[in-house]
DNA sequence: TCCTGGACCGAACGATCGTTAGGGTGATGG
DNA sequence: CCATCACCCTAACGATCGTTCGGTCCAGGA
């Protein structure tokens, strides 16, 4: 296709950009909507990464755009997208959140930065993952580093 | 200054690219020198973590670069960054690595995985992180979070 | 059968980008 | 006092980019 087809598709060129920052923002909270919303803490953590990732390694074009290219929406599609954004982060805080009332976690944890480093492991993977990783693996690995730490042995 | 005027100071815009990547492989090189080697391993971990995240906020130009922008380097320029970067990576994963062979550690600890999420999280960090922020203490929100993990109590 | 509409092409537009050339300024040192 | 040099400007170039427009091709419905 050349150049110019693309507009009997797209309005303009921000306009694309908005639909596959839809798209993106909707395939990742999809896929954390099918972890489930009981169960082990400890479980729905691992689910939640193994989701993320799988996310990245076979929608790599929306999750581009998810991950880095959102910046570039402008005016009120830019504020839409940042508060979907911000959703998913919290969905993700509120899982370590719950793991510390339930005892199941650290009774001090800081769930902040726990989402805040879990999430930053698997968006920073996106820049180095090749196509046909095993992200499930990749992922359980991220979850056992998190959940156990890199000092002594966990209480487990 | 003009577009135009640049050019009596650099060759071309690859050149400054490949200039701005050596500066910032130095800087992040430099920082970790700054760090001892000897002392307990948990320290200078946190120290590491910290000269890293101080580099991305003071010298946020060549931190970009370093973190992001290095994949437009063409050619052998690219190559040689490549393992200036990967040298950067392996130092911070030989820290791990003593720490787990002197005990500090857990000794069933994955040292690439521990090195890739302390990465991770401030390479992320570049992403968001506000000129102005208290780098120090977030590094060592990370520091606390990795060492100790979420689960349970460390045997410390 | 013809008509319509959608998908794509080809060529061109204005804007921006990386770069070059030529010229002007001002401080420095012989 | 003048030559030099570093530093910056303006103007223009070719290339690329986002976009528009007129036209061609083809499938489906009337």
């Amino acid at each position: 296709m050349q150049k110019g087809s693309l507009y009997s598709h797209i309005e303009s060129k921000a306009d694309l950009l908005w639909e596959v920052a839809r798209e993106g923002a909707e395939a990742f909270h999809a896929a954390l909507d099918g972890v489930a919303d009981d169960g082990p803490v400890v479980e729905r953590i691992r689910a939640a990464l193994r989701a993320h990732l799988r996310v990245v390694a076979e929608q790599l074009d929306v999750a581009t755009v998810f991950i880095r290219e959102w910046r570039y929406l402008e005016g009120e599609r830019r504020d839409v997208f940042l508060a979907e954004r911000r959703r998913y982060e919290e969905r993700f805080r509120s899982l370590f959140r719950e793991g510390r009332e339930r005892g199941e976690l650290r009774t001090d944890l800081d769930d902040g930065a726990a989402a805040l480093v879990a999430l930053s492991s698997v968006n920073w993977a996106y820049t180095w993952l090749r196509p046909g990783a095993k992200t499930d693996e990749l992922a359980d690995r991220f979850t056992g580093l998190l959940l156990d730490g890199m000092r002594g042995y966990s209480s487990r």
